[in-house]
DNA sequence: GAGGCGTGGTA
DNA sequence: TTACCAAGCCT
């Protein structure tokens, strides 16, 4: 097995992707260390998002909030604002209790113990093993989604995922080098994400080509296997953009649970599986326009269909949300879905 | 343990 | 256009 992790590791000592949170192998030789603030943000930001998703999300947030202690001094709404767009925003919540919890409960620094990762808001089995492993060179197992598939290929691994989850684990255990453990998490998930991709597999260049079982099988493509996703139900509703005379706009906090929570929204009715053709949910009265057109989006789970309804409004009595005043509004601190609804006012 | 939870890119 | 996919976590 050490040979395999050392034909990985000299790939990617050449082929090693350069990312703004990663310290490269040449780096390392130069003397440099992962910042492990800057491990864990990357690590949360990279959930289920793609490195091109969270390349200037990434740094954005470093550039404002540089340390754990300067995050956990942050106000909750900059961050969500910051994190608008990224998904999954219980991420961003998880990212400022993980960052308070580091500075009460650890001196302001990460710990270099993966049973103490674990225990943070926001970080699981993935995240811990994948910042000890990378920021503190522990030797933990690494396993994300590449890792699955690199693994689920090497091994011809047909049992279908989740199910697969442990043996897959196992293999990828038992590649994982005593040497160079964070090197080898990386050079394992830049091989997923680069070569043994999901679609059209690059095997002739592959450095674990001759080993490779499922290459040999001519299986690699249709591997792994996953169970079947549920079909996506469309849901409809309505949201209300209301604009004072002064140009503040009438806007809600969401619950912090639940979809798109604590990030700013526009106030509207619940999403439905049935359309509705009358409007409900008005935040207050006012001389409600219908636009012509609809905003459609697409969640985890359903579809969205919604009816977005304007007024200009000299009131200031709202039943629902606040008026945010002109200056104070930006249309990047807005989820997509709410953007979507502001763009098709503004267009 | 199965489902909730975003978004943008790609085929 | 539709469906699938990406460095998962929480309940």
């Amino acid at each position: 097995m050490r040979d395999l992790s050392r034909e990985l590791l000299d790939w990617y000592d050449i082929h090693a992707r350069a990312m703004p949170w990663r310290v490269g192998p040449r780096d390392k030789l130069a003397g440099v260390r992962p910042d492990p603030y800057a491990v864990w943000m990357s690590e949360i930001m990279l959930q289920q998002t793609t490195v091109a998703a969270v390349t200037e999300y990434f740094k954005r947030f470093i550039a404002r909030w540089p340390t754990v202690a300067d995050l956990a001094a942050a106000e909750d709404a900059e961050v969500m604002g910051e994190w608008a767009g990224l998904g999954y925003y219980a991420r961003a919540r998880n990212l400022l209790k993980c960052a308070r919890a580091v500075v009460a409960d650890h001196g302001g620094q990460f710990p270099a113990d993966h049973a103490a990762l674990l225990k943070l808001p926001g970080i699981g089995p993935y995240t811990a093993a994948a910042i000890a492993s990378i920021a503190f060179d522990l030797r933990h197992v690494v396993v994300d989604g590449n890792v699955e598939r690199v693994m689920a290929r090497m091994f011809d691994e047909h049992t279908p995922l989740p199910a697969a989850k442990p043996v897959l684990t196992e293999h990828a255990d038992r590649l994982t080098p005593n040497e160079r453990p964070g090197d080898h998490a990386q050079a394992v998930m830049d091989l997923g994400a680069t070569i043994c991709t999901p679609k059209s597999p690059a095997c002739g260049i592959c450095p674990w080509r001759d080993p490779c079982r499922a290459r040999a099988a001519g299986t690699a493509p249709e591997l792994p296997k996953k169970t079947p996703k549920k079909a996506k139900p469309i849901r409809h509703g309505t949201v209300y953009l209301a604009q004072r005379d002064d140009g503040a706009w009438l806007v809600e906090t969401r619950p912090d649970k639940g979809l798109l929570g604590g990030m700013m929204g526009w106030p509207g009715s619940d999403w439905v599986d049935v359309a509705d053709p009358r409007p409900t949910g008005s935040p207050m009265r006012a001389d409600w326009i219908k636009l012509n057109g609809e905003v459609r989006h697409t969640f985890t789970h359903f579809h969205l269909i919604l009816d977005v309804m304007v007024a200009q409004v000299a009131d200031t009595q709202a039943d629902r949300g606040f008026f945010l005043p002109r200056d104070q509004f930006r249309p990047s601190d807005l989820p997509t879905v709410m953007r979507k609804a502001f763009d098709l006012a503004q267009s």
